[in-house]
DNA sequence: GCTGAATTGGATGCTTGTATCCAATTCATT
DNA sequence: AATGAATTGGATACAAGCATCCAATTCAGC
């Protein structure tokens, strides 16, 4: 249902959402998150052109969050790299019923619109704030 | 996020759905569901597999629903070409929190529970007794 | 300005999803 | 039993997802 991608730039993007005193480099997110160091960085690519994450080159460089942690919500990583697309129209192109949906692709799009706004409804700050047993970040116990 | 053989699947099982005098043809599906003949025999295949379809071979022959429309859900259907993954366990295989989900991980299996509950709560039935102006089934007016 | 650190981009390879075609098989009908 | 109708399975092809590697580029710090 959801791409190995988009697991593995969740997992970034919640790396990333833990402030260090320094950008984090690409191949300390990939040992945080056990993500491939090389496809990580194809990946963080993406992320970079969406917007969310902003990279500095050179030494002393890395990548950072792009925005506030709390202004990233987890719908924005998945639309990043997977978008999720909504049916607006019917994936026949039958001019019979224009605008409106079937009531198969109605309840296929309610599903999306579901999915949507449960993604939405939570920021990555949130992801880390979260009273839990669980470490907040996927992560081991100790940092 | 939805795979287009999903969405084949759907289309030629609401196809079958509608009671025909003889069973469908492969090719009769095809044409009412513009779907591309070869692959959707491929489809068929593995909708027979899963237990959903009947497929008889021969003159007269055809593909039936292997149970009333009243008793498949589109979640059958789905599930049958490209099941939905939940999330059981944490991805990256973290001993650290045993069965316990981390926050990020449990938002998103929440999202697909949701799915799983919308897809499961619609049959092929209702989807073709469902009031509407446009056509019950995904297709032109006339027969 | 040099050097080392870090991202960027291109090239490549493997696997899976999508799609097509055809020979083999099965079966109703004659 | 012979014929034609229909599915089945195998072989093939192409694009996309996943993954790796390396040269090129950029930049901080000396």
């Amino acid at each position: 249902m959801f791409s190995q991608t988009v697991e593995y730039a969740l997992r970034a993007m919640v790396c990333l959402a833990v402030p260090p005193p320094r950008p984090w480099k690409t191949s300390d997110i990939a040992e945080k998150t056990k993500v491939p160091p090389a496809y990580l960085s194809k990946v963080l690519q993406e992320l970079v052109r969406a917007g969310l994450v902003h990279s500095q080159r050179g030494a002393g460089g890395g990548m950072t969050l792009a925005r506030a942690a709390a202004e990233i919500t987890i719908l924005d990583v998945v639309n990043a790299v997977e978008p999720i697309q909504r049916i607006t129209t019917c994936p026949l192109d039958l001019k019979s019923h224009g605008v409106r949906l079937c009531p198969l692709h109605r309840r296929m799009d309610n599903a999306l619109a579901h999915v949507e706004s449960a993604l939405r409804s939570s920021t990555l700050a949130e992801l880390l704030a979260e009273p839990t047993m669980s470490t907040p970040l996927c992560e081991v116990d100790d940092a």
